[in-house]
DNA sequence: CTCCTTACCTACTGGCGAGTAAGGCTACGG
DNA sequence: CCGTAGCCTTACTCGCCAGTAGGTAAGGAG
C-alpha cells in the first residue's frame, strides 16, 4: 500500500536507536534533567520500549556509559602502533582521542561531564575506564625512563605525571569546543611539546628548583 | 531555666551555617541528589529558614558556588607575588591551588565536579571563573615568549597550553585525593617539572615533531 | 505590660516524572 | 485460517521533594 509510517523494526535496531537517542538527550541535559520522555520521543518509540528491552533509567544510562567509554578506549588502542618509539606511540594515541572527541561531541560530553558527576557505580566505571588510559601512559613513561637508566626518584611520580597528562588532553579536548579551527593533529603537537619535552628533560635530569622560598 | 536548646541566632551567622551545609550536601550527593531537607537537617535549621534567608534551591546552589569560587580564586591570587620571576609565579600559585584544594575538599568537589556538570547559569560561571585562571596563566606564558623573543607561531598555542596546564593541575588535584601522603609542594614542583620544563624547551626552539607518520 | 519585629517551627500541597498495566496490531509457522 | 510470539501503544499510578501556609515565641522599644 502506501507508505507504513509506523514500521516495526527489529529489536536489535530499536535498542541501537534507543542508545543513540539517549546518549543525545543526557549530553544535552545530564542525567537528572532528561527525561525517559523525551529519550522516547528523540528515539521515535513510545517509553514502554526502553524500559522492555533497556531497562530502567539507571540501566539505560550504564549502557551510554558502557558503550561510549568502550568505543573511546578502542578509538585510542587502536591507535597505537606498539612497535614505535614511546613518544611516537603517544603521539598517535593523542591523535586518536582527539579524532574521537572532535567526531563525537556528545559521547565525550556524556562520559566527562554527566558520568563522572554522579557518584556511585556510574562514575566509578568510568573512572576506571580513565585509570586504564593512566596506566597506559604511566607504562609509557615508566619504560621511557628505565630505559635511559632512571629507577628511583624520578620513576616514583610517573604515575602522577600520567595523571596530570591525561588531564591536560582532556582539558585541551574541552578547550577545543570553543576553537573548532584548530586540527585535532595540531593540539597533539602542541601537547607533545609542552608535555614530553619536560619528561625529557626531567629523565635526563635536567630539573627545575625554586630558586628561593 | 535550662539551657536553650534551640538558640536565636542573627540572620548573618545563619546564612553562613546554611551555605556550609549546603556545600557539604551537595559536594556528597550532587545538586540533584541532595534534598533540601537534608541541607536543613545539617545546617540544624527547619527548611522555610532556608527559603526565607537563601530563596530556591537554584539560589542556594548558586550562592554556594559563587563563594566557593571566590574563596578559589582569591586564594590562588593572594598567593603569588608579581613582582617574582615567572615561573616562581607559577610555582606559588600551583602551590595555593593544591594547599586550597587539600583544605576545602569539598568546595573542590562543587565547583569541578558538580558545578560544570549541571548546564546553564551555574557552569556558566563557574567556567567563567575557569577562564580566568586560565587567562592568568596564559598571561604569564605570553610574557615569558615575548620577553625571550618569540612572537608568532609559538605565542599562538599559549592559550591552547594554559589550558591544558590548569587541566592538568585539575586532574592532578584529583588524583590527589587517593594518593594523600604526597605533599602539595611535591604535586606543585613535579608539575612544575612537567609543563614549565616542556615550555621553555618550546620556548627555545628545541621542538618536538613526529619522527615520520 | 503591650506591641511589633524577627527568628523559627510543624505540617501540609502540588506537580513532575519514573515506571507499569493492559491490551492492539502484524507477521509468520503450521 | 488460526494461534502465538514479539513489536508497539495509550493511559494510567504513585512516590518523592521543592516550595508554602500559617502559627509560636523571644526579645527589644516605649
Amino acid at each position: 500500500m502506501h507508505v507504513q509510517r509506523v514500521k516495526r523494526l527489529p529489536r536489535e535496531v530499536r535498542e541501537r536507536q534507543i542508545l543513540d537517542a539517549a546518549v543525545q538527550v543526557f549530553s544535552r541535559h545530564g542525567y537528572h534533567n532528561a527525561s525517559m520522555d523525551e529519550v522516547s520521543e528523540v528515539a521515535g518509540v513510545s517509553k514502554p520500549m526502553i524500559y522492555a528491552y533497556l531497562g530502567s533509567k539507571e540501566d539505560l544510562f550504564g549502557a551510554c556509559i558502557r558503550r561510549e567509554a568502550t568505543r573511546l578506549l578502542e578509538a585510542v588502542t587502536g591507535g597505537i602502533r606498539v612497535e614505535l618509539a614511546p613518544d611516537m606511540q603517544l603521539w598517535h594515541g593523542l591523535g586518536a582521542f582527539f579524532r574521537f572527541v572532535g567526531e563525537h561531541r556528545e559521547s565525550w560530553q556524556v562520559l566527562h561531564r554527566q558520568a563522572i558527576s554522579q557518584g556511585g557505580p556510574f562514575s566509578d566505571e568510568v573512572l576506571a575506564m580513565r585509570g586504564r588510559a593512566i596506566a597506559l601512559v604511566d607504562a609509557l613513561l615508566v619504560r621511557t625512563a628505565t630505559k635511559r637508566g632512571l629507577d628511583e626518584q624520578a620513576t616514583r611520580a610517573t604515575e602522577a605525571l600520567a595523571a596530570a597528562l591525561v588531564g591536560s588532553a582532556e582539558s585541551l579536548a574541552d578547550w577545543w569546543l570553543d576553537h573548532p579551527d584548530i586540527t585535532g593533529r595540531t593540539l597533539a603537537s602542541w601537547l607533545m611539546n609542552l608535555v614530553w619535552m619536560g619528561f625529557g628533560d626531567l629523565v635526563e635530569g635536567s630539573v627545575w628548583t625554586p630558586t628561593n622560598d
